[in-house]
DNA sequence: ATCCTGACTGTTC
DNA sequence: AGAACAGCCAGGA
């Protein structure tokens, strides 16, 4: 057929890239949606981790927005996100945002840390 | 099928 | 740098 775009789940699509991020890496909501073939997609990786119930092993954590910001509503949930991207050496600056230039995941190799 | 909502993004001011 | 806007698209009511 010439449309099956995905016959797996769309959301499997997304979780599968997620999966791939390195640690101490971050990888933008629109950078894994191309990444998984959705080109416009990045609300729908937000939707898709949303989806998420508490208790997966997925590292979502590693998901910020183009800003390099949080992108998490609920109350304590982004603070939460931050020191465990910390913790994997992820540096925040002062206005509380990732600088994308350092930390952003090539979205190819699964480990190298530049810099 | 229509309308509204949302863990988004690029452009423009 | 921050705010307003307009696209974008999958779910749920």
């Amino acid at each position: 057929m010439p449309g099956i775009p995905e016959a797996e789940g769309l959301y499997d699509r997304i979780y599968a890239v997620v999966a791939r991020i390195p640690r101490g890496r971050v990888a933008t909501y629109g950078q894994i949606a191309r990444l998984a073939g959705i080109p416009n997609g990045a609300r729908q990786v937000g939707y898709a981790l949303a989806a998420l119930h508490s208790g997966s092993r997925l590292p979502w954590h590693r998901v910020v927005n183009a800003v390099g910001a949080v992108s998490l509503r609920a109350p304590g949930a982004a603070e939460q996100q931050r020191f465990q991207l910390e913790k994997e050496g992820v540096r925040f600056n002062a206005a509380g945002r990732v600088d994308l230039r350092l930390d952003r995941w090539d979205g190819m190799s699964r480990k190298q840390r530049a810099r």
